[in-house]
DNA sequence: TAGTGGTCTAGACCACCGT
DNA sequence: CGGTGGTCTAGACCACTAA
């Protein structure tokens, strides 16, 4: 590192704020920066761990711990003997870390279809503003679709994103596109999902969900509250979604 | 390494597998059998890296990054300036990993009580034998509860476990204690619970749950079924839970 | 064969904890 | 203060990929 060296926490700083920050922590910053700039794009090399290290003025060990928490992070993607790769959701094999709807029994998901219902401009109601860090009525964008598996509604999707980030996307463009919903925002609208919480409860289907996923009024419906975010932990999408569970379930892993 | 250096990968040896084992995974073997073992009982402090790398014959380096893989997986808990400790269930800050119910307002969760409905030994359906790794008809320990935050009814878990590694567990025993079942586990059964794969449906309350949870009939719950391992992803708990989201929700984080 | 990430080592120094 | 984990470096060699 050449300026700024790390070491140098002022001691008349902050009391309660963190008192040193580590070389890598500075690398990962650097790297992650590059990342949301947009000089890397998904699914591109990024510079060898060695030219790194030259460029940033530290190890090649250091660059190497960097790299290492973001591939973690799955913000990049090493592989042995090529290089490391920004991640992307269009060409990954676990392109399904954020579906996590599987089939009761092992098989694998048939053919997966989105019939898009709506889109519209409209201004954020007030939950909605306040979890996308907006101002209650400033614009944002309403989609609605049907998720299928083997022409089975199973999800049906209300998804809020940021007006201004997502300017020009239409029912048409969402229509026209095939493969995951995050492909297109990460190549379209330079906008990557990387963290997303979820809360799940368990309601009744009104008319609505029952309409649109031909199920009974009353049924049962897994009901999936999603705030995704992309870098810095800046949220830009809020999700409502209504899963089918009858021959599906939500899988999740704990460790 | 003394003995049986990794680099020796007979190459007569088995074509699909893995042609290659490094250092720290062999060291992360040898830390998992203390563990498992009970060399290291939970809560307790292992010993220190130079001393685990001097015992095993590598440098400081590849223990260290044996036990950032441990710590990763929850295994062990590392403390600056104190040492490395055991992960226990007991005393843990975070020992909700396994218990993602938190209540829709943000406050903190009431007072959490248990009541047990009943604890038999009873012969393993085939269902749960093949979960458990059990012979069908093999003895298990059937254990239903409730639990409670604040009074409310929140939670019906019907919970298998295999008979022969639970000998001795009764209902006065598990009315008796207090705080997480894995706690009780842990320690009165040298059953670590490490892992766990949960699958999410929503479904309607039937007599059963409808009568212990105080909800009515056909009401939604969230049903969680889990499998939890402990140690070499051996499974030793398969768990039927029945919550009541009405004011709570199952928390999940995507990263 | 050249270049990449993956492993392993040895040694230095820093931050934190308990005594 | 001594001991622990945390960071950083430098260098060696291995495994894998692509040309």
């Amino acid at each position: 590192m050449n300026e700024a060296t790390p070491r140098s926490d002022e001691p008349g700083a902050a009391p309660a704020a963190p008192r040193f920050s580590p070389l890598y922590r500075q690398i990962i910053a650097l790297i992650t920066r590059g990342l949301q700039s947009g000089e890397w794009q998904p699914g591109e090399l990024i510079p060898s761990e060695n030219e790194l290290a030259a460029r940033f003025g530290v190890s090649q060990g250091t660059v190497r711990k960097a790299i290492d928490e973001l591939a973690a992070g799955n913000l990049l993607v090493r592989k042995q003997g090529r290089g490391t790769f920004v991640a992307t959701h269009r060409s990954e094999p676990a392109q399904y870390r954020f579906l996590r709807l599987r089939r009761d029994d092992g098989r694998p998901q048939g053919e997966t279809a989105s019939r898009i219902l709506e889109c519209r401009r409209v201004r954020a109601p007030g939950e909605i503003a306040r979890a996308l860090a907006l101002r209650t009525g400033e614009a944002v964008v309403l989609v609605r679709r049907v998720l299928s598996f083997d022409a089975e509604p199973a999800v049906l999707d209300e998804i809020w994103l940021p007006g201004a980030r997502f300017r020009g996307l239409t029912a048409e463009r969402l229509q026209s596109h095939s493969g995951p919903l995050y492909g297109l925002f990460e190549s379209e609208f330079q906008t990557r999902m990387i963290r997303a919480e979820e809360r799940l409860k368990a309601v009744a289907a009104g008319a609505d969900a029952s309409g649109a996923l031909r199920v009974p009024l009353g049924e049962p419906l897994l009901l999936v509250e999603r705030v995704t975010c992309t870098y810095e932990d800046q949220p830009v999408e809020v999700r409502r979604g209504f899963y089918v569970t009858r021959h599906l379930h939500y899988f999740n892993q704990i460790s």
